[in-house]
DNA sequence: ACGCTATCTTGACAGTGTCAACATAATAAA
DNA sequence: TTTATTATGTTGACACTGTCAAGATAGCGT
């Protein structure tokens, strides 16, 4: 029996192939048409179920913010601790590290520059971002996390830190291993807010 | 008198001609063929004094290590206290977003990215990290920054929060203009160590 | 059965980086 | 000074890329 003409679902096949590509080779080696021909049909046929290669990435990304922020919520229904704090940093870290490619398209210049993200992106990531303020305001209401501040100045603080950190170990600028997991709990510390006296 | 066939200056050319490209249009626009016709040669001719593309890259990424090692001089020659430390974290921010395109280069994947950095370039990022740790050595000294971690370590971490602020700001995830100095204000603070009584 | 629309195909175009082969100029050696 | 060598620049070609236009095929509602 020869392929159908028609594929059946393609949307769903594109996305979860792309999502392999990218775990794998990353996103540098993710082209339309090598994607198109693994996936066994022609270049062209991706443009009727994604505007351009731009909105698929999106896609992708937008995936990515959902498995965030689940990790988010699972954490946040667990006690308000340090210990729930530095959890959660190490977590952050490493789903960054275990999706290199994703966590550079999700938070990379390639989708956010020139505002080129998909309206459903961008609800999506904000989704999560206000998700991340309000547990920063819980943690500072426990005196985990400074409370002189706003949550979103402090949750944008905190954040930028973690986010400077997984980018320097994913750029392979830090790679020492041993170092990274040290360098994790240090980060975790000096976020966190202590009592002065 | 028509051109002649040599050019004479071609390298200081290219790379002169390149970075005005970079500041202006950024790395994505920066193609070798486009290059080579804005400096009226042709295609391949850049590839005698250049091994390849990436290798153009990290002579402009080295410009901006050494520019930064400037900086980082003639703060250390002043003296050593909390208005310098923000002062410092201040021009690193400034540095990136007016440098935004070279920037990317300096610390993006494109380059540090499966280790494909030029020997020079390796050397110039080098020598302006050992001199960052060495400032952050006499921070400490001075109780400005935390002295409970080896300078390496609490350089490492201070680096990433700035580094992470400055993505942010650059990817455009972070827009609002006046946002981001009183942001920078309170990451200088923040990584700061105060006496605890 | 007919027409409409969604889906998929091939052909084409303007880009990209870079290799091979060749042309020209400058420089070192005879 | 002539000759050989090396440095520098040129054109042609190749394998890629994303995406538009036009045509082919299938499914679905009337």
């Amino acid at each position: 029996m020869p392929k159908p003409y028609h594929h059946g679902d393609l949307y769903s096949t594109l996305l979860l192939e792309a999502k392999k590509i990218l775990k794998n080779e990353g996103v540098s080696e993710l082209s339309i048409r090598k994607l198109a021909a693994q996936v066994g049909v022609s270049r062209t046929a991706l443009y009727h179920h994604f505007k351009d290669k731009n909105s698929l990435l999106c896609a992708l990304a937008e995936s990515g913010f959902a498995t965030q922020k689940n990790a988010l919520q699972t954490i946040m229904k667990k006690e308000k601790s340090r210990e729930a704090f530095e959890e959660y940093v190490q977590s952050y870290i490493s789903f960054a590290a275990n999706n290199h490619h994703l966590y550079d398209l999700m938070y990379g210049q390639l989708i956010w520059r020139n505002q080129l993200q998909t309206d459903s992106l961008k609800s999506a990531s904000r989704t999560t971002f206000k998700l991340w303020i309000k547990w920063v305001e819980e943690l500072q209401m426990e005196g985990i996390l400074d409370k002189e501040n706003s949550p979103l100045r402090v949750g944008q603080a905190c954040w930028a830190s973690l986010h400077g950190f997984a980018r320097l170990v994913l750029d392979g600028i830090y790679v020492n291993q041993s170092e990274i997991k040290e360098m994790t709990q240090q980060i975790s510390k000096m976020l966190q807010s202590f009592p002065k006296n």
